[in-house]
DNA sequence: AGCACGCCGACT
DNA sequence: GTCGGCGTGCTC
């Protein structure tokens, strides 16, 4: 049993935002664990406050005579936070981070809310009792105290802010007036509820057969013995929003609660309002443009006991619920599940880790599953369930049609629309239906470059291209970096600048001008990024105001348009060349997401896919509506080189804004983890990140592969061994991402 | 956040 | 001297 103990102590405050090192006393050893709460002797009067146990080492961090020891352990060690911690240390155990950025992700920012919640100093005494106080301040000469009372003549009510900022008073000099009871303190928590007053009661909808049958089999075994996630393998509208319902309905009559993720993309007015239709003032949700503090009032809400159901992203997988039952993943192949920030945990991960500690149950869904998933439920670790039938009859899967691009450029056709797609266009704009096209790329040109002397236009900061957009400028789609287009070529000075290749902007130009009379959308990052810009853009189309919808991977993404009838994919292939693992799989999941939007009621819908790779066994797959037939083949690649899931993944960011300190750490840890790993597994790079300069930081890569992920952990932790006395270690930042 | 410590002006 | 208010800084 190590010998102290990391206690983060139970105060919110950014002052107190570590952790504080106490010796375990003999009579505590074994008895300890991280989240365990914790009564700690604190401060110069060694008051007894409560704190929590976020790790247990033998590594002394202070000064270990003037340590103190831990008092007793506190009751209720069951409580939500010793649950968060203890997914915390899972968390850093796991994705390799450090304990306290590990406690930053699961325990919210408590810091500057406190700021935010609304306070305010009142006035209890009348004028009488005010002029008698003030002469006494006076005569005692209380300055903090006259400076207070003189304010609160003008305003018997003042917010906390002002009272702490400008008249600069301390809880030293409050808390005997209050005492004294000449003023009142007064903390109004006030939790504005996202979901008030939103949609009416909707009756829940009777489930089919099928839906019936999961929501059976799982609802049995809530609390049960079964615990193994479920995997609901649903095509696009077979109803698995009914079921998640049902669920949920089920968790909360047996007394406990439940957290939905969904992409954010996916948080629109519709669903807010289904919920809420449901649950009523029982569900609230988050979202990334909540402030920290809006964000911060939700979760206290859920804390309290006020909530049973929690909607939103990733992020939301950390409701401080002390009685979780449900966690439900929706679009679970979603790659925004992965943060991007250390650690960088994955939702779905994280959230069986989760629920093994709550005993809770972790449903995933999805019309085309992740391959790891779908890889743990054919192994049998995850429970499979398929919804195959659409839930409303009158909708049919699409025709879909590829076109081969290299054809059509043999033909002498150099637009961006093949024959086939024009011909479907002209009949679908003749008949007055909706089409959309879709593009995964932003700006007007993919990239622009010097006509003599070749030499592409770079980001200054990042190792990237800029891209062309409509307004004249240059862009950078890394860091914003943007510039006006230069009139000549600023290597060699000639005036022959152009641009190549293809992105939203330039279809919607070619559009316009090959189409005039069409009403056109389009919706990008550039577009949407005012708030509510995807909703207005979205609702429009819906409307009808506009008869073509041009977009990147944002207008596949969850959302039903009855009136679509055609869907164009311009460049299938964009995503294949991404370079990864994983881009096969994207690819699939995109198309056949995009080809999902086509004819959901009645009418058949279309599907154009133009590609200069027909024969890719992934728009094959797509265009064929076949998961399975997908699967197979990918499997078979992922077994071939020992892929997630058929291996693990670690790869390790090396990043400095010197080229030399990240070159040399990486050749380093190159070593160290070579050397740990021994045969066990296999280790590449150094290598130049696929962009190797982001904001004028260089990044390289190393990456481990091994059979068994004990191995990687292995690596890792001699690789943080080696950056602990690698010479140039502060210049260097490393990062660790396990897949 | 809460508490000790030290500074400073006022008063027995 | 020394008492009490008030600002500062530390808490394993």
């Amino acid at each position: 049993m190590p010998e102290f103990a990391n206690v983060i102590v139970d105060i919110s405050h950014e002052r107190l935002d570590r952790t504080f090192q106490y010796r375990i006393p003999e009579r505590l050893k074994d008895r300890l664990q991280p989240g365990s709460r914790v009564r700690i002797p604190f401060g110069g009067g060694n008051r007894m406050i409560e704190g929590y146990v976020t790790e247990l080492t033998d590594r002394a961090e202070y000064e270990p005579g003037r340590m103190k020891e831990i008092g007793e352990i506190a009751g209720g060690g069951l409580a939500v936070e010793s649950e968060l911690i203890a997914l915390a240390g899972w968390i850093k155990e796991h994705y390799g981070s450090t304990m306290i950025q590990a406690l930053k992700t699961v325990m919210p920012v408590k810091d500057r809310v406190k700021e935010k919640e609304e306070r305010w100093v009142r006035l209890c005494l009348n004028q009488e009792e005010l002029g008698a106080a003030r002469s006494l301040c006076i005569k005692k000469h209380q300055t903090a105290r006259l400076r207070l009372l003189e304010a609160l003549k003008e305003n018997p009510r003042l917010p906390w802010a002002e009272v702490a900022g400008r008249l600069k008073l301390t809880m030293a000099a409050l808390r005997p007036m209050e005492e004294a009871g000449q003023i009142r303190i007064e903390g109004r928590q006030s939790y504005r509820n996202p979901a008030a007053g939103t949609g009416l009661e909707t009756p829940p909808v009777r489930l089919n057969e099928a839906q019936q049958f999961i929501v059976n089999q799982l609802t049995g075994e809530i609390g049960r013995k079964d615990r193994r996630p479920a995997l609901i393998f649903g095509v696009t509208g077979s109803g698995k929003t009914e079921v998640y319902m049902e669920l949920i309905s089920r968790t909360i009559s047996a007394g406990r609660q439940a957290i939905v993720l969904i992409p954010e993309i996916a948080l629109t007015f519709q669903t807010v309002q289904r919920f809420c239709g449901r649950f009523g003032d029982r569900v609230s949700f988050v979202n990334s443009r909540m402030s920290a503090g809006e964000r911060y009032d939700q979760f206290e809400r859920a804390r309290k006991g006020e909530l049973d159901v929690m909607v939103g992203p990733r992020s939301a997988l950390f409701t401080p619920f002390g009685r979780l039952g449900l966690i439900i993943i929706d679009e679970e192949h979603e790659h925004t599940y992965k943060s991007e920030n250390m650690p960088r945990y994955h939702a779905r991960e994280t959230a069986i880790a989760r629920a093994e500690l709550c005993g809770g149950l972790v449903v995933l869904g999805s019309a085309t599953p992740s391959v790891e998933s779908y890889y743990q439920a054919l192994a049998g670790r995850f429970r499979l369930f398929r919804l195959k039938k659409r839930a409303s009859a009158d909708s049919v899967l699409p025709q879909v049609s590829v076109v081969d691009l290299r054809k059509e450029l043999e033909a002498g056709n150099q637009s961006v629309f093949s024959r086939e797609l024009r011909k479907k266009m002209e009949s679908c704009l003749g008949n007055g239906q909706q089409m959309m096209l879709f593009l995964n790329r932003r700006g007007y040109a993919g990239f622009v470059s010097c006509r003599s002397c070749g030499k592409p236009m770079k980001c200054p900061h990042c190792d990237v291209s800029l891209t062309a957009h409509r307004n004249g400028r240059l862009v950078c789609h890394y860091c914003g970096y943007s510039v006006p287009l230069p009139k000549a070529c600023p290597s060699c000075g000639s005036p022959y600048i152009a641009g190549f290749g293809l992105g939203t902007q330039k279809v919607e130009a070619l559009v316009g001008r090959e189409f005039p009379g069409a009403r056109v959308l389009r919706m990008d990052y550039d577009t949407t990024a005012g708030k509510g810009g995807h909703q207005a853009i979205l609702e429009a189309f819906g409307r009808g105001e506009a008869d073509i919808l041009i977009g990147t991977q944002m207008i596949v993404k969850g959302h039903d348009f009855p009136g679509v009838t055609l869907v164009g994919i311009l460049a299938a292939d964009l995503s294949l060349h991404a370079g990864d693992y994983r881009s096969s799989e994207v690819t699939f999941q995109l198309l056949t997401q995009a080809a999902g939007r086509a004819g959901r009621r009645g009418i058949p819908g279309e599907v154009v896919i133009q590609t200069y790779m027909p024969e890719h066994y992934a728009v094959q797959a797509a265009a064929a509506q076949d998961y399975e037939e997908f699967y197979h083949r990918e499997i078979l690649y992922r077994n071939l080189l020992k892929y997630p899931p058929a291996g693990c993944l670690m790869a390790l960011q090396i990043s400095s804004a010197s080229e030399e300190a990240a070159e040399e750490a990486a050749r380093g840890l190159a070593n160290a983890i070579s050397d740990s790993c021994g045969t066990e597994g296999q280790v590449t790079g150094p290598a130049d990140a696929p962009v190797l300069k982001v904001r004028d930081i260089y990044r390289k890569l190393v990456y481990a592969k091994a059979a068994k992920y004990s191995t990687l952990i292995a690596a890792k932790d001699r690789a943080e061994a080696y950056m602990k006395d690698f010479p140039g270690a502060s210049k260097v930042q490393l990062q660790f991402d396990f897949s």
